[in-house]
DNA sequence: AAGTGGTCTAGACCACCTT
DNA sequence: AGGTGGTCTAGACCACTTG
């Protein structure tokens, strides 16, 4: 058991989250300034500072410069999404990680990628259709689109042996990217090449990544009805 | 825009980051100790030390006690999911929230739901279902189960002009929760409420909260085909 | 205009982990 | 056992925002 040190930062967010949790202090309260808090609770301002900081982060209060610190009116829950390469994340679960390359062609983008890249005309891209397994069972079917202009190198990559995404992870590092989860029908293909049932639900990641403005890759990741994106709150 | 002040923490995490990025520094690769980045750029140890916590808390860089500071070898992606109160969701898009409650009942745990907490026997809670709806537009069905144990005042309420959501949120802190997305075939009852077609696929969002080991709310709330969960990352 | 949080510095000590 | 990151203190100044 990791006690918190008498004065340490943890410990003085754990008495104010206590005090915001207990209801001793509501939402909308106001909380003394840092300077008179670190008086009373015997530690420096910085000390203070560096819990409201974690509280803050965090959403159970709110601070502003002149305004002081109030306990959060609406608690918005935050949750972080860890989300490994799915290679780690199989392995992890103790399962065998297989892979199959089910298609890469040269294609120039057709208008869903054009939307979700945010372009003005087609560009040419490889497609990449790939199955990731574990312990032989199809877990995820991912549909994904690379960019040749932001990233020719992928053209001469021998996709059957490295996953198209753990060398971009690798190789080409993004500056902004967008995430989003949803849930679908399965396609055809989709059902086919996860045996699925025909009309099944699937778990849907598009995931999307720009190196400055330029496109990098957007994928379409599917998952079967048993997949569960977990996390602790 | 914001131009970073020389010597600011923020201004030596981009450094770093670009550094890293670009590639300069590679995966694995070990970083310089705090005290001579700080000598080299020419700010206190305590300033990189801020930038390197943030690097390490978005997983770029890995930081041990006594082994340095290394470039992460699989950075993996970290995604923060704000979930707010779904009312203050649907105002914010400048649409009207609506809240059709449709059943409030006694019943004692089900299976699932004794799962869910991990419990040991069967527990009085209150079941509730209801409907949020945009602009009259059914938007997510929730199906609540509410421990009358650790929150007996729920009994109590008026749950046509609260929200269990709204009044929980408020009023009775969580000290743990989890949180799990997946997709799965709407069922008879969801489907009508939410005006699916049979065998539609749905948005599945499952959340469980505890105060300390008591067990407080588990709901599975449902969202169409067209709701998508989004992030930056 | 003034008060609050945000940050920086320098020095010190602590805790943890690797060698 | 020793070196590295983690944290604390005190004082100072800055930046934002509200009254």
């Amino acid at each position: 058991m990791n006690r918190p040190v008498r004065g340490s930062w943890t410990e003085i967010r754990d008495r104010i989250r206590a005090r915001i949790l207990s209801r001793d202090l509501k939402p909308g309260d106001p909380l003394p300034r840092d300077q008179d808090l670190a008086t009373d609770l015997g530690c420096s301002r910085v000390t203070v500072q560096r819990a409201m900081r974690d509280l803050a982060d965090r959403g159970l209060v709110l601070r502003k410069r002149r305004g002081g610190t109030r306990v959060s009116e609406f608690p918005e829950t935050r949750a972080t999404l860890s989300i490994p390469i799915l290679r780690l994340e199989v392995e992890a679960r103790g399962q065998r990680h297989g892979y199959r390359l089910i298609e890469a062609a040269r294609q120039d983008s057709p208008a869903p990628v054009i939307a979700a890249f945010g372009l003005e005309r087609p560009e040419p891209m490889l497609r990449i259709q790939a199955l990731h397994l574990a312990d032989r069972v199809p877990y995820v079917f991912e549909d994904r689109w690379v960019s040749l202009r932001t990233v020719p190198e992928i053209a001469d990559l021998d996709l059957e042996r490295v996953t198209a995404n753990e060398w971009l992870v690798l190789n080409q590092p993004y500056s902004r990217g967008e995430l989003a989860f949803s849930a679908a029908t399965a396609t055809a293909q989709e059902a086919g090449v996860m045996r699925l049932g025909a009309g099944d639900a699937v778990f849907v990641m598009q995931r999307t990544t720009w190196a400055q403005r330029r496109p990098i890759t957007t994928v379409r990741a599917i998952a079967g009805p048993d997949y569960r994106l977990q996390t602790e709150i």
